[in-house]
DNA sequence: CGTATTTGTTGCGGCGTCCAACAATTGGGG
DNA sequence: CCCCAATTGTTGGACGCCGCAACAAATACG
């Protein structure tokens, strides 16, 4: 490790604070760290010259002493386009360092297949309106992208993505050729960014284990281990939608039968409840209904439904020992209805060690999880290497069609 | 990260590799490492005045220009006592750096509830006879404990090991005492050992992401992610075991019912087999027999139980995107009859993509796996922190008692 | 208003790595 | 048999980066 790798690595170490846990003081920073007040300063007065961080004189005062300038993390400084493909919508954001959201828009789509094109045109012209909302000093250095779908981590590449009727898409370079950012293009799992975005700044912050549970048509497994994405050898981990739970269960569209999602999942609930009909948002407003009603058909879909979710978490639980398992995807609006029997089920399988310590509970960042978690990963880069941020300068998207 | 810490980080990034990687040439680890031949030539004299590696002069050479002499770990410089708390024997071996077995003894015993303090008294005889083996100038550093049950990895606290008969044993405090090592003894489950023997110096080595099917009475998983042994928050992770896979399955000893080892533990197929007086070696050295007669009873439950295991690898498959799943324990003797059945079973259930790289193999360190993988847990703070070397002197064990 | 306390600032020293030049050693070609 | 190319260990010096200690600045409290 040679001495400039050093100060890439201290770089890094004041950088992630500040990203993670916000505005800061100096001194504070210094003993989180273990720097040296000096290395401190110097380490800030670099960062402030890339334009990462700003100070503010003394806000912070308690007690007695010299005040100690606030250092905050400047989202100008480094900004990216999150995108998100999921079931039924397509959404785009900008986001800072710091997790600060200047924008976000999502577009509503009809469940089935789209065409590649037209949705990458579509994230386009979503896209231009929050680009031209970019002050002058702001500095876009990348994408993040969340597919409801199997992707290679590497390079963006759609392996398999049945909601959206896609296979074999090169992603990452379709987008990053459109956008004019080269690889500056990340993609990930929908459930792997909807972990990051939770562990980060949601319901599982200071956890050191997580599973996130994400539910859409399937059911997907986000997992972070020791505060970092856990990817598999390929970037495919956490596929636990498709693992075996019940042998004489009903076949699953990936062609085994029995997986977790066809007994937990949404189609599962909606046949329970005899709403086959709804889907996605309509189905959880059509249920809640229901439940004021107290129909008892519908009651019992959520029983069944609860306590299968229950018994993958379990195993989730026995797998993993983590610490905290969030709970997102459309299931988070029906937690308060699949919360008791989901916690029965887990219960019962769960050995008493690893259940001892874990928590249970719903995602605190609603629908956008994902799409948070795809502006984290774009963000990465720049933590990982403060001093090597490149700006990148997306081509003009096309004028709008006009009608 | 101080200047101190740079050194102690390169000092362990050259131990490391030659712990892994066995002698290796000077210009080799630089090139390896990215570190200045000067550079090497310092760290090699530190390690060499500790005492964790020697150098041989030019033994390599290939090829024209000067001959670069060769450094190995020296294992006299790093040794550590392992024992092993099995299903149905006790083993203690010394191993030094660089994986060097000095010495092993494995002691079988009837199945069935043991007094810890005769455990320990009778592996502290077994480790006497190792001990005495020892050089003048041997160096010992630690002790690594694999225990057959559920461990917490921060005091080797034994929550609880069934086939022990053991509850809440505060087992590395107790085995701290008796050899007067103090708290330089670590110990873990079978299982996470298995993984990493298997992944440092077994069937996975050169792996990302290694899974570890360790069979006794019980199944358990060990998990290596991206290089680390994957502990869970409090170090339960890896209790595959009691993952539900069989809703109308069998009752478990855990309390649950349907748990992969139920379906496809030692117990089930020694039930098929219609064998259950059989256990252990024993169990299967008679259905090797039973094959080699070609009993229809004894192939159809090797069949059957095969594709139970072979449901659970695949789960796990799409858990983890590993690229080597790696069978051992009692498992690794019938692999040859269980193999068909188990991957055509874990295919059944297994994605496209993660199924596309995964390699599923035997374990190649058979019984010892568990045990050399705590010597590999034991040597770890060497490794981490070559210059905090501290030796440890073990209280005396007590006499033999003669008849 | 003075004192204790905390923290930024500054200059210096130390540690660890890299660099460049040189020496050592070997294989191969004439 | 000798010379040259190639490779690698060795050595002294330079550089980068961090820690330290003394000092200055700014605040709370009595």
């Amino acid at each position: 490790m040679a001495p400039e790798e050093v100060r890439r690595h201290n770089l890094t170490a004041v950088l992630d604070r500040l990203h993670r846990s916000g505005p800061m003081s100096r001194s504070e920073l210094a003993q989180k760290t273990g720097l040296n007040r000096s290395t401190i300063a110097d380490l800030i007065g670099e960062l402030s010259r890339l334009g990462l961080v700003e100070e503010k004189p003394g806000t912070a005062s308690a007690g007695p002493g010299r005040p100690s300038p606030v250092v905050s993390p400047r989202p100008k400084g480094a900004t990216v386009l999150a995108v998100e493909f999921s079931v039924d919508s397509v959404a785009v954001a900008t986001v800072g360092l710091g997790g600060h959201v200047y924008g976000k828009v999502r577009q509503a789509r009809a469940r089935g297949t789209h065409s590649v094109d037209e949705t990458i045109e579509e994230v386009a012209r979503m896209a231009r309106a929050l680009l031209d909302d970019f002050a002058e000093d702001q500095v876009l250095v990348g994408m993040g992208v969340a597919v409801v779908g199997v992707v290679r981590r590497r390079d963006g590449f759609v392996h398999l993505a049945p909601n959206l009727g896609w296979k074999n898409v090169p992603l990452g370079a379709l987008l990053g050729a459109r956008f004019g950012l080269g690889d500056a293009v990340m993609a990930a799992n929908e459930a792997d960014l909807g972990a990051l975005a939770e562990f980060r700044r949601g319901a599982g912050v200071g956890a050191t284990q997580l599973v996130y549970v994400n539910s859409e048509v399937g059911i997907g497994a986000g997992i972070i281990q020791d505060g970092q994405p856990m990817l598999g050898a390929a970037g495919y981990a956490g596929e636990a939608g498709h693992t075996l739970i019940n042998p004489d269960g009903k076949p699953c569209t990936c062609g085994a039968r029995g997986c977790w999602e066809t007994e937990a999942g949404e189609a599962a609930l909606a046949e329970r409840a005899g709403l086959t009909e709804f889907v996605g948002q309509q189905l959880i407003e059509e249920i809640t209904q229901r439940v004021d009603d107290r129909d008892p058909q519908t009651l019992q879909a959520l029983q069944v439904t609860g306590t299968w979710l229950g018994y993958g978490i379990g195993n989730l639980i026995n797998v993993f020992n983590p610490d905290v398992v969030v709970i997102g995807g459309l299931y988070q609006e029906l937690y308060p209805y699949l919360r008791e029997p989901m916690e029965e089920a887990a219960r019962s399988v769960v050995l008493q060690a690893p259940g001892e310590a874990v928590r249970i509970v719903r995602g605190s960042l609603g629908v956008d999880a994902s799409l948070l978690g795809a502006a984290e990963m774009a963000l990465s880069p720049v933590i990982a290497d403060p001093a090597g941020v490149r700006a990148v300068t997306p081509t003009e998207p096309p004028d709008r069609v006009e009608a």
